[in-house]
DNA sequence: TTAATATATGAACAGATATTCATATAAGGT
DNA sequence: ACCTTATATGAATATCTGTTCATATATTAA
């Protein structure tokens, strides 16, 4: 007999079954698990924190994070399709800003957390 | 002469420095992008996301996402590693918890952010 | 003590990601 | 028109990440 499959254990069928019924759907689950992945490299939590401040152009961010030009160009484009910042041009020049405030929100718990692991 | 070094160009000398003063220590930065990261796996969403409800062992986990419990058990390594989730032990049962709030502070932001581009 | 269960961990491999380099596009100046 | 500046983008490569597999540890039961 080979075709006898393996079933899983599982310890507390209840408590999987309550998790179930409250988890979002996969789309949104990966939706979330995106936008912590274009903020999870320091570069663009950088990036994030400067457009807080006022809007920036690439060559800026470039020069703020010691990177070429091409480099954060590619990073604008994962923030941008993440929908994180948006960009105005002013003759050859496009400026970058967030979007909203979810960005600001994130980075206060985030910088929250990490403060409070230090001590 | 090979040993002139190329410049960077910088549009917007004020924004940078501006942008330089009000940015957290490198330490900081690469903190919070590492919080992130461990945050940028629809695998680790959903593991958290079941964790605000109750506690969990591995073993329900691994059978919540349709993964091996080992690579649930890998999953909690990176997890534990940044300080989102404790465990306690209850015999051979290792159960895990979200550690504070912050961790569902950024999943309802992440949430709301999701939820917000689809329309 | 021997066996079984639950979890952890290291190594290895496959797939994803970031940077570089070359090239393309878009706007402005001459 | 032509050249320059600012940015975008595709391909290639090096690095990182996640899973699997084998093995190790910890706890309980026999």
């Amino acid at each position: 007999m080979i075709d006898d499959i393996c079933e899983r254990r599982i310890i507390h069928e209840d408590r999987l079954a309550k998790a179930r019924t409250l988890m979002p759907v996969q789309a949104d689950i990966e939706g979330m698990s995106d936008l912590f992945k274009a903020m999870a490299d320091p570069g663009r939590v950088q990036i994030l924190m400067a457009l807080n401040v006022q809007e920036m152009c690439v060559c800026d961010l470039a020069a703020l994070l010691g990177v070429s030009e091409s480099a954060a160009s590619h990073q604008m484009r994962i923030l941008r399709n993440m929908n994180l910042v948006r960009n105005r041009r002013d003759g050859q020049v496009l400026y970058y800003r967030l979007v909203d405030d979810h960005v600001m929100q994130l980075i206060g718990v985030a910088r929250d957390h990490v403060s409070e692991m230090v001590g």
